[in-house]
DNA sequence: ATCGCAAACTAACAACTGTTAGTTTTTTTA
DNA sequence: TAAAAAAACTAACAGTTGTTAGTTTGCGAT
């Protein structure tokens, strides 16, 4: 992300200390010490610290809309946008793993912006279930329970940020099509 | 699970307010006023909050090391013992969906059980891997990296709480038979 | 009836919370 | 170098936090 300007390196070191502890146990106090300086201090650069919480989460929410939304307007086989959703996924999540984390755990404080990004979370949801169904009524993927294969790539795609971090040596691609050869091929021999 | 005690009925109802807003955002006074009760009056029956905390998240865990102990005793190919696994988590999840929540989002706030918790979470995690790579060099399982494997898998184990209690149309055994086709086989025709 | 006890209550504590007001220091601009 | 703007500071607020102390209530067993 781009520490340009100071309210910037707050929003990032708050998605930092926000994956490691969760909103609610990060204190203005902790960001402010955080940042070498008094919490009052954090009030020049942002409003509140639910305003933190809604910049992170929604920036990252409307980058994944906005990714669904060119996939689907690409011409290209279900497994096709398959491949493009997981490399979607694998490029937010190394660019901003601090980022995933607060939108993964921590979107229920979003107060007056919950109801916004419950929408985008539902589209984003329905456009890829409706990627699966397309898929099985093309003969392309096995007729399966729709529900299961959904909430089976989405449940490791949204968790990748608890893991990019820590296996750096995998390069973004590498990871894209060994993630890909396993969700659709599976494992066995 | 069994509310027998009003310490048990204490302890469930803090899971379900665990699940909903994490462990730090929910009051001492929240838990009471949900019971019908004043905050002072639960500590006729719990320790501290910290303690129901600890109390939540390593009995399941427990759960799980005496679990996956029993799959590496039975005699088994590694596809039947991922197969094993499979069932333990959908088992757990189905029973105490409101604790694994707790285990997965809250586990950093366990302070002094901490280090207690995140020993069993490595352990299970190595035998998880171990089986992979036994599955790997009998030739059961495609030579794929070992740690997208795993990590496909336990992302999408771990985040069966989040799933099953919205999905009650599905009995325990046909979600395990779903999964354990879509993690094998993959979802390609 | 009364004893014993589990389980509730009221009242209060010291520490911590997000945030504001007003002021001073530092950096940038002209 | 002086003015303007940015970014830090101190001090304080009103409300909330987990928890304790001491007391009262309701109920089954004697």
């Amino acid at each position: 992300m781009k520490p340009e300007t100071r309210k910037n390196e707050i929003i990032i070191k708050a998605a930092a200390l926000f994956k490691d502890k969760g909103y609610s146990a990060v204190t203005m106090r902790d960001l402010a010490t955080a940042l070498g300086i008094k919490a009052a201090s954090l009030y020049n650069h942002i409003d509140s610290k639910q305003a933190i919480l809604q910049d992170i989460i929604l920036s990252i929410a409307e980058e994944f809309t906005a990714g669904m939304e060119t996939i689907l307007q690409d011409e290209g086989s279900s497994i096709n946008r398959l491949n493009q959703i997981i490399q979607l996924h694998v490029t937010i999540a190394s660019r901003n793993a601090d980022g995933m984390a607060a939108l993964n755990t921590d979107w229920m404080h979003l107060e007056n912006k919950l109801d916004y990004y419950l929408s985008l979370r539902d589209t984003y949801e329905n456009n890829f279930r409706n990627i699966i169904i397309d898929g099985i009524e093309q003969g392309e993927i096995k007729d399966e329970n729709v529900e299961v294969i959904l909430f089976s790539m989405l449940s490791t795609l949204r968790s990748l940020y608890l893991w990019i971090p820590k296996k750096e040596d995998l390069n973004i691609d590498q990871l894209s099509d060994s993630l890909s050869a396993i969700l659709i091929s599976g494992i066995n021999t």
